[in-house]
DNA sequence: TATTGGCACTCAGAAAGTAAGAGTGCTAAT
DNA sequence: ATTAGCACTCTTACTTTCTGAGTGCCAATA
């Protein structure tokens, strides 16, 4: 077991590499820290902590880094969380009131949380998950085509385009579209292939391809949107915090732009302590991230849907105060979806 | 004026650097090109070049650099767009089949002329201005919210959640539904304000208030769309082309992610030749932009709506290539649009 | 008059050398 | 277990030197 003393000593070193973006000798660090020992034990504690792999030197006479298994042990031992001060929380206040749709909240959250950190930011649309059909609306657009609008509970709105192949029978549409309605008019999503089961015999043998048409494309609304979107913001913030990772952001660029990538980073990652989830550097399976960090916290929809927001900056990041960041937002956010 | 060879010397410089990143010098320049003159001669068109400001020498015994007007003026006299090889040709036709809605359409644009460029590519939305209503929708959604979901025949959706003050009545939104879209089915969005003056007075009086609040909602979507909105690919492009802009992409970055520095920057862009415009280093209003060059070419939509899409790089870029590339990416969305 | 070879001159950037300082590990004493 | 002391190690920054690409100008030439 690693000593308590050696422990504190590596709070330290995290706390001021964080600070300085030095590697950190045991000097300064003696001067910096009450410890009421000399220089010469620290060194001691610091060889300890570099055996455990927690620390590590760049070259022979320099002063030490953490490693990610360093920042981890830092942070799983950060048993409170700073609270955010109160010129932050008004501007939270002040950032997310009057948003009226959905967009416009998730878009406002995305960058209240860039601000607040100074890192890059990302909101995941909410997952259909447990929302239930408020309106499904069928409108013939071009000749052949139908547009489909299905809108949820939590004001979440999908259009999609199909093409029918043949002449739209603007009657027919009405028809389907009535009895749509009175089905899946609330019926949660993940029971709707069940409820429309069946539909397509109440109509005329001619019209029956094209319901199942229609309905397929339905279907595959309800269910291709469970791989949601994300949307970002901050990214300049990657560019000025450029050296902190070790000279290549563009791989975490690319990959922030490739939503697939981030979209199973974030599903990787459950929440685990206070709420809010984290990956450091190598922890990510992504290697882009290699010098990256993940902060990421649930949020809750109306409509009990969940989905996530968090950060991403270097694993030299102030872990504090963008746990803090995060999982307030997060529960804003919770909070002003409630209404 | 400006004799003919210290053109083509110009011409030579601004290619050979383009390709180098390297100052340009007169030998090699006679080297790479036959003038059939030497490289004293060459020198003399060159301090001739410098007198003009349209090549630089960032010191004494450099080579030279195109300034903006340096680039400019080559542009200007680049009176053969070069054109798009197979390859591309072919990876436009790929990208582009099988779109399906608006949205995936432009997405699937912007990510085609950011991998076809190299550079950060941007498209605006198209604007509603000749656009006309399809279908406008009232749902009720919480106790006292309706959501408005307008529908114009370009494909275009739009919605925003009005905010009523009291409970809602459902047939009394139904009523104002059925009205609103006999009204305005067709009715091109210019015309909207025209068309409902006078609905509130067909209403009881009691619901006056509320009619007046809806229409407005609704006038106001109209007309707030009208600032539209532009999607971006290929961020991660700016930081690999870093050491292009003059050390600093950070305010370059900033300005990209500010939707409205984009949209002030479009819009002033008026197509110029070959129906590109072009805006070099300084020549853009914004200051941010001093060492970035915009190429934009206008697209229309099969409303003749008029929207704009280009790249945004450094300015030493490679200006023949990317007109090239902006111009055949506007007709093939225009072209795919058309259907 | 336009072009050219020749030449002295300039200056950024690379290479090499030097100096300073922060930090380390180890040892012997407390 | 802690500490003072010390020799040793490297990085970083700063100087100095060198080199070569490139220039501008001049006098000669076509």
């Amino acid at each position: 077991m690693i000593p308590d003393r050696s422990l504190e000593v590596l709070r330290a070193i995290v706390q001021d590499y964080i600070a300085s973006k030095e590697p950190v000798g045991s000097k300064s660090l003696v001067e910096r820290h009450s410890f009421g020992v000399s220089a010469a034990t620290i060194r001691n504690d610091m060889a300890l902590l570099e055996e455990e792999d927690l620390i590590h030197a760049p070259h022979t006479s320099a002063g030490r880094v953490p490693t990610d298994k360093g920042y981890r042990l830092f942070v799983d031992r950060l048993n409170e969380v700073k609270q955010l001060g109160q010129a932050e929380r008004q501007a939270i206040e002040n950032f997310m009131v009057g948003s009226a749709d959905l967009d416009e909240t998730l878009g406002r959250t995305v960058r209240l949380l860039s601000s607040l950190t100074n890192q890059v930011a990302m909101v995941q649309y909410p997952t259909l998950g447990k929302a239930s059909i408020r309106h499904v609306e069928l409108i013939p657009a071009a000749d052949t085509r139908v547009l489909m609008v299905l809108i949820t509970d939590s004001g979440r709105i999908q259009q999609h385009v199909i093409e029918l192949g043949e002449n739209v029978d603007e009657a027919f549409i009405a028809e389907l579209r009535a009895k749509l309605n009175t089905l899946l008019g609330g019926a949660s999503l993940s029971a709707v292939a069940e409820t429309v089961r069946g539909l397509a015999e109440t109509f005329a043998p001619a019209k029956k391809v094209q319901v199942q048409l229609i309905l397929a494309n339905l279907l595959e609304q309800v269910d291709a949107n469970r791989q949601e979107k994300i949307i970002l913001a901050g990214t300049a913030n990657l560019v000025k915090r450029e050296d902190d990772f070790a000279g290549s952001v563009s791989p975490v660029l690319e990959a922030i732009e490739e939503q697939v990538i981030l979209l199973k980073l974030i599903t990787e990652m459950q929440a685990e302590q206070h709420g809010v989830s984290l990956r450091i550097g190598k922890e990510n399976s992504f290697e882009g991230f290699s010098t990256a960090s993940v902060v990421v916290s649930g949020y809750e929809n109306q409509g009990s849907e969940i989905a996530k927001l968090g950060v991403i900056g270097p694993t030299r990041m102030d872990y504090s105060t963008n746990i803090a960041a995060v999982r307030a937002v997060a529960r804003y956010l919770t909070k002003t979806l409630g209404n």
